[in-house]
DNA sequence: GCAACATGTAGACACTGTCAACAAAAAGGT
DNA sequence: ACCTTTTTGTTGACAGTGTCTACATGTTGC
């Protein structure tokens, strides 16, 4: 406390690297790369205040809390997801750009594994809640939701099977990315070549999934041979 | 350093709660139940020491550090795991039998999401990778994988289909309980009904998948309308 | 009894998120 | 111009964490 006086007003001056003009720019892009290379788990706002060589406290002026940064980034997050999902290679055939739509989301798991598990791994914190953190993520869904809707017309009750159809094409994407990133298959012994071969087995697996006719009503029959 | 030395020496004898007998066994059972009731990141060392009224190093004599904690828990939830999918209503016919170990799957899942999530969203601490906790890991994959193998027999190549069918199986089941788990649904606005009819619509998906023969060689052509 | 060892304790250290008090600077009104 | 208000950044705390070191205690084998 009772330290030089003058000193701190001199250090102000003399700034080493020159204080960010948008502060809460930097502190997100910051922040991000701090994710970016060691995960969600890594990123501290000391840290980030660090980096940016201002102290502890100025990221507060700009974010209430630590999960407030965090929720911003997720919303980000969601954001490139979706311009990721919008820039795939354009089929006039919807299975042809669902598939390729299953392809980008694949590759964009498999790219940035810590921003996917960001997004569908880690507990929302709750500020996450209320911004347009739900908007951008429900954005990226309806990228796949509306292929599934235009496939399934509009007639009645088409509407939920198109639900149904994405919820089931979001889990085995999901799955298998989630289970991909985990490195668990290194441990599991498969035969030789199920590593390589998985990814195109398990999207053609779900194209026969959707080729045959599922009556959501129905009781949960086993052995459904045909219907 | 220089307090008094004498009042500690009494203070042992005063211990308001007994000292548990076996404390490494102590340790994990608190910390399980502060995962069960907190999850992952709400287990702090000093925290289980609290609660077992002892000094916060005393766990240390028993866990070289806090991953070494997690990783013996980890192993424990493996081994529930493993046997609530055994625990499941056991039926001759090996269809009907997948479709249990599912319900089994997700239910436990639904039962203690916490602990599914240790073990499935949990990036593994690095003691985790060498103890038995693979092996424990693994058995309970091969509780599903056996069930495949069994149902396409051992021709040449088989062996390669079972386990491309259990990773597929897999990422469906891992996908449903991990979306179903963090509430993502309840964002997405779906059609009424998707919510409640989700589950058996997936299963169901899944069989008529493996009805369907997929050559895991052939290109990945889309609209696969017979082979 | 005594030495070796296992176990539990106490006190540090560096780190975290966040609160409160303060200083500087920018904005606005006159 | 000056003065006030608001915004922004800094400093110093506080309680919490994991983990190191040093110490005390209890247990076991000789």
């Amino acid at each position: 406390m009772g330290v030089v006086k003058a000193g701190a007003k001199v250090r102000t001056r003399v700034r080493p690297t020159a204080r960010p003009a948008d502060l809460r720019e930097a502190c997100v892009q910051a922040a991000r790369e701090v994710i970016a290379e060691r995960g969600v788990e890594g990123l501290s706002m000391r840290d980030v205040a660090r980096r940016l060589g201002i102290s502890h406290q100025a990221p507060y002026r700009h974010f209430e809390s630590r999960d407030h940064l965090l929720a911003e980034i997720m919303r980000r997050c969601f954001a490139d997801f979706a311009s990721y999902l919008d820039a795939r290679p354009r089929s006039a055939d919807d299975r042809e750009d669902l598939a390729a739509m299953g392809e980008a989301y694949l590759a964009y798991a498999a790219a940035k594994p810590l921003e996917y598990r960001l997004m569908f791994g880690t507990p929302w914190p709750a500020p996450a809640h209320h911004a347009g953190l739900v908007a951008d993520a429900v954005h990226a869904f309806d990228i796949l939701r509306n292929n599934l809707r235009r496939q399934h017309g509009d007639a009645p009750g088409m509407q939920a099977r198109a639900d149904l159809d994405s919820m089931f094409i979001w889990s085995a994407l999901h799955g298998m990315a989630s289970i991909t990133r985990s490195q668990a298959m290194d441990c599991l012994q498969l035969a030789p070549g199920v590593g390589a071969a998985f990814k195109d087995y398990l999207m053609r697996k779900i194209g026969a999934a959707l080729e045959v006719p599922v009556d959501p009503g129905a009781p949960p029959r086993r052995k459904a041979g045909r219907r």
